[in-house]
DNA sequence: GTCGATGCAAAGGCTTTGCACAGCC
DNA sequence: GGCTGTGCAAAGCCTTTGCATCGAC
């Protein structure tokens, strides 16, 4: 059965991870293979919470303490195999790098929170012009859209709080 | 002598806050004048920190506790005088809502942490494009560039940690 | 005069850190 | 075997909250 869902998550060669980790003098343990492990399964779409990598890894069995997550969420972005997001209204989180600078935004509705994701060529051309114009080196490229989804739209409509 | 700066802080007529404080049920006090009003001194284009808008105000012989500070912060950014920025790397931020829809953006830099505003027609028009297609009410477009400045690249292109 | 806002201090999250032990290289 | 990583618990931010008092309406 070659059903699986497949997000975009081509199984990446462990020893990626490994040789990333050495070059910098680090070592590969259980604990890093299974943060990394868990952001691959879910796909590079979804972001999580440290409290959140915690929860799941217990749920599946991979003990790894709530600190030594805090620790390798930190490096594996140090490292730039996660990339950390910026979403409003509080909570870091994480995600996995996807394809080299890959373009991906996001559309939050401030009301209920809900996101999408979508891609746009030009944005990722005017932050390297930006670039470009102060000298900087583009790492990485990341719109965030504040809106109001459809079902919020009315809900806000009539009142003038839009962001509650 | 009208060699103003003009930061486009055009100065806002009071009684916008306190009709929006009084539609709300909310009232004007000393403390909410003094935060706006710190804000519309500085520009549209600055984002303090809660704690920097609280020693901004105890320079200015302006008591405000920090608790209120933290309390007007969420109000003004509630009704939309304020508004949250969300930059990397640790730290809420709040700036001056600018001209309706004001297509401001940041370019970061991920080592050092200095930043860089930039406009771009092309981004805001992305952000509406994704908008409409997903059926959102757009309220206001961020990008945000991680990259690495001029003074930064050579230190951090021998180090292959990018981001301290 | 009423009811919301303030200030203070204490409580609350989330994140980091110190330290002894475990385990990768 | 050396030195990095881990787990645990304690400490550290930043932010919110409870409560008595103050003051806008």
């Amino acid at each position: 059965m070659l059903l699986v869902p497949a997000p975009s998550a081509e199984p990446r060669d462990p020893s990626i991870l490994r040789d990333s980790l050495h070059d910098r003098g680090h070592r590969l343990t259980p604990q890093r293979q299974r943060v990394l492990a868990l952001f691959e399964r879910i796909g590079s779409g979804s972001h999580l919470s440290a409290e959140e990598v915690h929860q799941r890894l217990l749920c599946d069995q991979e003990r790894v303490s709530l600190a030594t997550v805090y620790r390798t969420l930190r490096l594996l972005s140090s490292m730039g195999l996660l990339q950390e997001l910026e979403l409003p209204e509080g909570g870091r989180r994480f995600e996995l790098t996807g394809d080299a600078h890959r373009d991906h935004h996001h559309l939050v509705c401030v009301r209920c929170g809900c996101t999408e994701e979508f891609e746009d060529e030009a944005v990722l051309r005017a932050g390297a012009q930006a670039c470009e114009q102060q000298g900087f080196r583009l790492l990485e490229c990341v719109l965030t859209v504040r809106a109001l989804c459809q079902r919020c739209v009315p809900l806000a409509a009539g009142a003038p709080d839009l962001s509650c």
